[in-house]
DNA sequence: ATACACCCTGGAGTTTACTCTAAGTCAATA
DNA sequence: TATTGACTTAGAGTAAACTCCAGGGTGTAT
């Protein structure tokens, strides 16, 4: 699969693949002989999995280190498990935080459909919450 | 409330807090007579907003552009409400992307449990979901 | 064989959201 | 009143994660 397949798959751009392989985000890409990327099932899903990752804001850095273990092979087990440990940690600390914006939210955006029919909010109903 | 005490109530810096007064993201803080901040209790309710939503990554802009409707008075009510459910849907599509990180790190997670048990990790246990 | 779209690398530039610095002011304490 | 520590502004600097560019190579359709 050429680079171009895979950025319309995943939509992303040629150069973001390129700069992901070339911090070590994913393993290095299968090369044609003339030198030109041309991805594999593997390869795929190694972009598959560091857009997921990325869509969740895992750091760079910690998807560098995942890569990194990977490759030092079989007795990096433990600690490649304890690092998708930390990100699961990390990832649900980061949702909890969109869900008591999302509360936020809910409570203004129901004062707001209220003040919008009787014309009237109070400051308290747009800075209040609970 | 002098600056010092935001910062320490909210775990940010003083830099921060003169930053979203600066660029617009919360509304102007009262002054005492030799022009230090002394934030009032509205003050207060609106940096608790700023940094609930920027933890859930709102845009600066965004919030920039609330509160401009907001100093603009009452007739902006539902351009603000309709900004609201942007930012309402904007956190879901957000948030959505956290749950599907979530499904891939805990099928991961599964998986290398195993595998640091048994000491067998196959490529698809690495790299398979769902 | 030549045009054309696509690909390559290395390195510089951009964006967002702060974060820091310099040079000075304010306010409480000794 | 002098020191000390916190506060002020304007403006420059920084970190993360891309994003763009120049200059050149690849590959295939005419």
């Amino acid at each position: 699969m050429t680079i171009k397949e895979v950025c319309e798959k995943y939509n992303v751009t040629a150069d973001t693949l390129r700069y992901y392989e070339r911090v070590g985000v994913i393993p290095e890409v299968r090369r044609t002989a003339g030198g030109i990327r041309d991805y594999s099932e593997e390869d795929i899903k190694w972009v598959e999995t560091a857009i997921c990752f990325r869509s969740a804001r895992m750091p760079i850095d910690l998807l560098i280190e995942y890569v990194r273990l990977y490759r030092k092979g079989d007795d990096t087990l433990r600690d490649r498990l304890e690092l998708l440990i930390e990100a699961k940690k990390h990832i649900l600390d980061e949702r909890k935080k969109y869900d008591d914006a999302l509360a936020k939210l809910d409570y203004k955006i129901s004062k707001y459909d209220e003040a919008v029919k009787t014309g009237v909010l109070k400051w308290d109903d747009d800075n209040g919450c609970k």
